[in-house]
DNA sequence: CTACGTGCAAATAGTTTGCCGGAAC
DNA sequence: GTTCCGGCAAACTATTTGCACGTAG
């Protein structure tokens, strides 16, 4: 049997940390994040409380181009656009998800339980002179 | 002005490695196929090389939730397709690119460049019971 | 001959883990 | 009181880098 979580506030404000985020933090902004009201909590915790809300399915791991987990808070289906200038990571929902369902159902030998897409690019501040000639 | 590239065996043979195989192989394995024929290259070497092939476009570099980077040959534009029981990794053409990027065109406040999509699953040999259910 | 590339080992970044004391229940 | 959890530091994994020597051009 699996054994029973019991409360604790590290678990806790790590938790909120990432839900209140709207960045996508990486362990080490939720360890800088958590300090603020626990200053004694230590990065082990974190990363500790952060495979643990993953696997709960609290939270979201997200692994980009840079090869550093980030966490996601929003458990909706949704995409991310990544800007190559600034970093910035931008949630988005597209109704693609059932064309690409469909479209991906004709893959031989593979079953899709899931699938993950990612767009990079520039965001409005990074290049604003893109969108003119868009 | 950008330094001329000298030749070199062993990057010779890291490139080949990776065009050979099938199956985006880490740098780990590049190295130990390298090892077969340079029996004396270094792990370092074999990195920087990726590196160097990589920002010369003339291989790949795939990063997936394993936090392992890991290489490709194959320089057409393709997904994969992750078994999430053998970690096989396929490639798989969809003409889905398309379509994806009309729908993306959609997005106001960024403009795409590029686009990356996975597909997590099973492949036969891991489930073979999937396909007749589907 | 003059860089550039390699091998080697040390350094770094991100993450995990063992141990012991402290908190939850 | 028992068991889980956190703090700390050491360990680990993947990758990068500095240095002295070797090699391409």
């Amino acid at each position: 049997m699996v054994a029973s979580k019991r409360y604790s506030k590290q678990r806790e404000k790590i938790l909120e940390a990432v839900m209140h985020s709207e960045e996508h933090p990486t362990a080490e902004m939720v360890y800088e994040e958590v300090r603020k009201v626990l200053p004694k909590v230590s990065l082990g915790t974190v990363y500790r409380n952060l495979n643990l809300l993953t696997e709960e399915g609290r939270v979201r791991e997200l692994i980009l181009e840079d090869n550093v987990k980030r966490y996601d808070g929003n458990l909706t289906d949704h995409y991310h656009c990544i800007c190559k200038s600034c970093g910035d990571i931008m949630d988005i929902t597209l109704e693609s998800g059932e064309i690409l369902h469909n479209l991906s159902s004709r893959i031989n030998n593979f079953q899709i339980d899931d699938h993950k897409i990612e767009f990079y690019g520039h965001c409005v501040e990074c290049d604003p002179e893109n969108y003119t000639a868009a």
